[in-house]
RNA sequence: GGCCCUUUCGUCUAACGGUUAGGACAGUUCCCUCUCACGGAACAAAUACGGGUUCGAUUCCCGUAGGGGUCACCA
């Protein structure tokens, strides 16, 4: 029987990878595991790396490569080293080679697999069929019979070595610690524990994180539920609130706070609070966390972030942006839809003309056309003295509100603000006013009070 | 099907033998209010089932049922 023995921590530097193979967009679960595997060694004072398992030339393609490099780079987790398995091709060449030689490993000739017509010759394990045991972080101790595995195919040829040799290569030469991957490699473990063993390679620890699921439970796919982080990029996701909600599907720190920053994660994280169970991804909760992450940046940071996300995608940047990003923040969950509210014309009121009906100005005025033209006059007599300074939300409130209230406030406000903004639906008065400044309220309220 | 993993509100989760089973998202209602948002308040909603162990089980043990993963010359 075999066993895994846990590193000292005291001789061991922690070291972490996420190994993604470049074969399509990058998987939201792939920075998931990215992202426990950072705070995992940051937290221990180790080290994680990304090596991109690039065994697979068929599938492979050159874009894809560099848009995992981008997307981690976008997700703010980035690599203390990165490279590519196929850099390593030399040493699995000679560690498969040594196998063969050592009888531990053989070539078979067999017919081809998806062509039984063709013979080949795969590199196969001389597997010694006993019972794996390892103790999983997550899960404890977990058992298995490798006999049912047979004498598994680990390279194509002894110049092509398969995934479960390289990685079990490359780990065992960079000194993985502790692997951490997701719960659907649980299975691959022991053969994996075989190569390790038969190599001569340390054990490394290991630690199966829950899967992410769709609704309907079964594992969150690109193909079927838009999973890539390209998707959710695409749509406005900032990545803070990606990591925050990641980090939270399938482990909390405990407490009630929801809300945290990569620092905080760090800083909080313990694997042994992580579930055992997979975790349904709910997008209306990322909205919230995406909501709440962008309402704490400040004005500037948010007009960069939205900036960039209109540029990236083809949208013009009104030149008044800066001074509507409040009313962006509260609200827009995701910077798609900010630029939704931009395109659909929301804040068309920042032009320098807007288009009025007279039929709006009545509609929810609950009063007649004398009245409102009335109160319009009145908005525009109260606003005069205030100077160009004094024009705020705020003081143009205090200047308004008391004859609004005592005539009715729908006969004055709804008026003023349809004659503000020309639309049903607005920011208040107010802040419409304040943020088109005192000359063109006043134009707009005089035009209006003419139409009626 | 074999093997492996798993099971608290619709969803994410708290409770590490004793709680009116707590919070968050979504939902509903109400308040704020000139509209739309924001914000605030409240309501509804769960321990899969059956046995044990125990004075006492969400919690420990064993079954059953459900869900998932994996069974490549993919990773």
């Amino acid at each position: 029987m075999y066993s895994s023995t846990l590193p000292s921590p005291m001789s061991n530097k922690v070291v972490t990878r996420i190994a993604p193979s470049p074969t399509g967009q990058m998987h939201i679960g792939t920075v998931r595991t990215a992202l426990f595997n950072y705070i995992f060694a940051k937290q221990n004072g180790g080290t994680y790396f990304v090596r991109i398992e690039d065994t697979d030339k068929e599938r492979n393609k050159e874009a894809w490569v560099d848009a995992i490099w981008k997307d981690f780079e976008w997700c703010a987790l980035p690599p203390d080293t990165k490279y590519r398995t196929s850099e390593h091709l030399e040493r699995h060449i000679e560690l498969l080679r040594s196998l063969v030689d050592s009888n531990k490993a053989y070539i078979s000739k067999e017919p081809k697999k998806d062509d039984p017509s063709q013979t080949v010759e795969v590199i196969r394990l001389r597997n010694p069929g006993v019972n794996v045991t390892f103790t999983d972080l997550i899960r404890g101790e977990i058992t298995f019979d490798t006999s049912e595995l047979g004498d598994f195919v680990i390279a194509r040829s002894l110049t092509d070595p398969l995934y479960h040799f390289a990685v079990v290569v490359d780990d065992g030469d960079a000194g993985v610690t502790h692997v951490l991957r997701a719960e659907e490699h649980i299975s691959n473990t022991p053969r994996q524990i075989l190569l390790i063993d038969v190599l001569g390679f340390k054990r490394p620890v290991y630690a199966h994180f829950p899967l992410i699921l769709a609704p309907d439970r079964s594992k969150l796919s690109k193909r079927k539920h838009g999973a890539s982080i390209e998707n959710y990029r695409n749509q406005g996701f900032i990545p803070e609130a990606i990591i925050n909600y990641l980090a939270l599907l399938g482990w909390n720190p405990g407490g009630e706070q929801e809300l945290f920053t990569l620092d905080e994660l760090i800083k909080l994280f313990s694997i042994d609070r992580v579930h055992k169970a997979g975790a349904v991804f709910d997008i209306e909760k990322l909205k919230w966390f995406n909501h709440e992450h962008l309402k704490r940046f400040s004005a500037l940071e948010f007009e960069a972030r939205l900036k960039e996300f209109l540029l990236e995608h083809g949208e013009k940047v009104p030149e008044y942006l800066f001074d509507i990003t409040p009313e962006l923040q509260m609200r827009a969950q995701t910077l798609g839809e900010a630029a939704e509210l931009l395109r659909l014309g929301e804040f068309a009121f920042m032009e320098p003309s807007i288009e009025l009906h007279a039929l709006l100005l009545v509609q929810g005025a609950k009063t007649d056309a004398a009245a409102i033209k009335k109160h319009l006059h009145q908005v525009a007599e109260l606003l005069a003295p205030l100077s160009n300074e004094a024009f705020t939300a705020e003081k143009i409130k205090e200047a308004i509100f008391p004859y609004a209230t005592e005539v009715g406030r729908a006969g004055v406000l709804w008026p003023m603000r349809v004659a503000l903004s020309g639309r049903e639906k607005s920011p208040d008065p107010f802040v419409l006013a304040a943020l088109i400044g005192k000359e063109k309220t006043l134009a707009r309220i005089e035009k209006a009070a003419q139409m009626l």
